[in-house]
DNA sequence: ATTTAACCGAGACGGTACGTCCCGTCTTTAC
DNA sequence: GTAAAGACGGGACGTACCGTCTCGGTTAAAT
């Protein structure tokens, strides 16, 4: 026996429409447009509806977060191969908008907002899971894992985040080979 | 024959006076604390002058990084204590409030304003020149001297900046002996 | 033959709970607060049930006043004494919170909605009528009671209503005395 | 030696735009529309402005009482006829916008901001005064003369502002003459 | 000493966005 | 059909900055 009356959230056609937007205008405009007043500009949907139900640009970043998640790939066994697919493929997250430019975005919000630095945390994590996830199931130790990952991946995001450069594909390859090496994961 | 009149420019006394104000808040508030009212409202000195002198809070970040210049040493010519050092001294400098926070509302701005992205660059790549510089002395190419530079210096910055977690000072160490090792420049 | 189903109309419960708040409301803080708004905030009857039944304020107002009429008191055949009588009681009045606090409400409340003029006029009229009643039953003629009538109470309305002071009692008397006299309605 | 900067306090022509439009706005639809956001959607000066210099309706209301003060003519020495003329001139005033519309407002804006009903007490004040002006002109003590005014000019009030009826000047004028015969002012 | 250009402070002014509050209408659900 | 709960668009509120501007008074160099 439920209580009477509307049941509560925003209508579906309000959350579709105003999230759509959002994202568009966080990758066109980065995280400092996501405010009400240009979500309300933007989609139509009244200022007060947008208040009510994402009342900071938090709310809006964490609901995006929540309905468009990085879908991953599993291991193949062949860690080789895996990790250079892992590459690639945070190559073309970074130089893709989607993820790149949400990351710029979320690492904006969170100059403003402490509480949105956990967000960029969790997004950053989520990029290099898939590392992680490749070593670990090649059983590689977690202390060896998190050098790895960081000498492969680092200087990709700080490329392409930190320098507006396309991120050095080639040499990140390299790394990668050279940290297999190391780990004595290959036969030579 | 120069223009009677009182030179152009601001005092020295409001110069200082607002430029450390900025600073200041620039560390303890974010770039976005940079504006115009905000210098007013701490320094004292009146709104018009600020505009007159920093119109854009550009112009203050620029200005910011001409009086306050990172200081760099010079190579020794021992290249193993030459990079061991600046990987001590980048890892201090990530932890601490000066270039550390500087960096942070650097980015911050950068993605608040597009021509504030050049100073970002600019304030990065002062971070890792005592790398080049000190490989360079040792007569390493460009080319390996990037890829070393990435290897070394990446992760401590995607650590300090991205996952708000303290550098990885050994991991950073382990990898210059690495680095260093590769390019045969120790003897075994 | 009646139509099936729940007869229309708010139950007596909500009726006399919404209604209480009114007064108590417009008492307190004026009849800008009659809002349905303000009504649910303060009864926990719902938004949509007051609209329902009280759409405006002043079909709030209206049912108000149908609720809490001026009780009046017959004529005792005395006109010195019914009128001295009303005198103390229009004083007393005024200056409780009931119908003082009333009349002040209702007359801002007219100032906002015209439609309301309509009922502020018709409480003036009411709290009159004793004083018409009690000399009409002494056979005064329509003309004199309306001047007599003014004489009396104007002056007491205009004190509380427009200067604020307690209302001149003893003036108001003493006019009576005049008036009777006048009219020849007293041996000297 | 003055402080230096521009002089505070509203442009003139800012002042005369505003204060114009506030009288208009006040005549036409009442106090409850002498609010900012309606003095600048008529005048087409900024919201801020308005806000700056009169935040509340109380400051418009007082600024208009100081530009537009109630024009009072000396007593001639015959109290009679001066207590006549009086008498056709409140009903005027009451009849006409400037003045009746002016003190409805004031009702109207006194009951939703106590400070400002000070300003309604002192505006019937300065109605009333060329009456208590005539008759101590003539001599009349403190005490006989309020009792005058208020037989004179309360029914006048009443009529005009809470019935809504126009002013019963005819017995007004005989009030003032049963006045002036009961302080035997006037030889019969 | 005068000129003269620039300084600096104070503040008006038109704007824009903010976040809050309330309005009146409506839709959905329970009784 | 009553009642409750709440979404939704709309509008005003009062505040805070923004960037430009217009005033005054001051200061420092060049004549």
């Amino acid at each position: 026996m439920t209580r009477p009356g509307r049941p509560a959230g925003p209508t579906d056609d309000t959350t579709t429409t105003v999230l759509t937007a959002a994202l568009e205008l966080l990758l066109t405009e980065g995280a400092a447009a996501l405010t009400p007043q240009r979500l309300h500009t933007v989609t139509g949907v009244s200022r007060s509806t947008v208040y009510r139900h994402w009342p900071t640009p938090y709310a809006v970043l964490a609901a995006l977060i929540d309905v468009a998640p990085l879908p991953s790939q599993e291991p193949t066994g062949d860690v080789a191969a895996d990790l250079h697919r892992e590459v690639d493929l945070l190559c073309n997250r970074l130089r893709d908008k989607p993820v790149g430019g949400f990351l710029q975005a979320l690492i904006a919000a969170a100059s403003l907002d402490p509480a949105t630095a956990e967000l960029r945390r969790r997004y950053v994590g989520d990029l290099l899971a898939p590392f992680h996830h490749a070593l670990r199931a090649a059983g590689v130790a977690r202390r060896d894992r998190e050098d790895a990952v960081a000498a492969i991946a680092s200087p990709l995001l700080v490329e392409a985040l930190l320098l507006d450069r396309p991120a050095g594909r080639t040499r990140a390859h390299r790394t990668a080979d050279e940290v297999l090496a190391k780990l004595e994961l290959v036969r030579a």
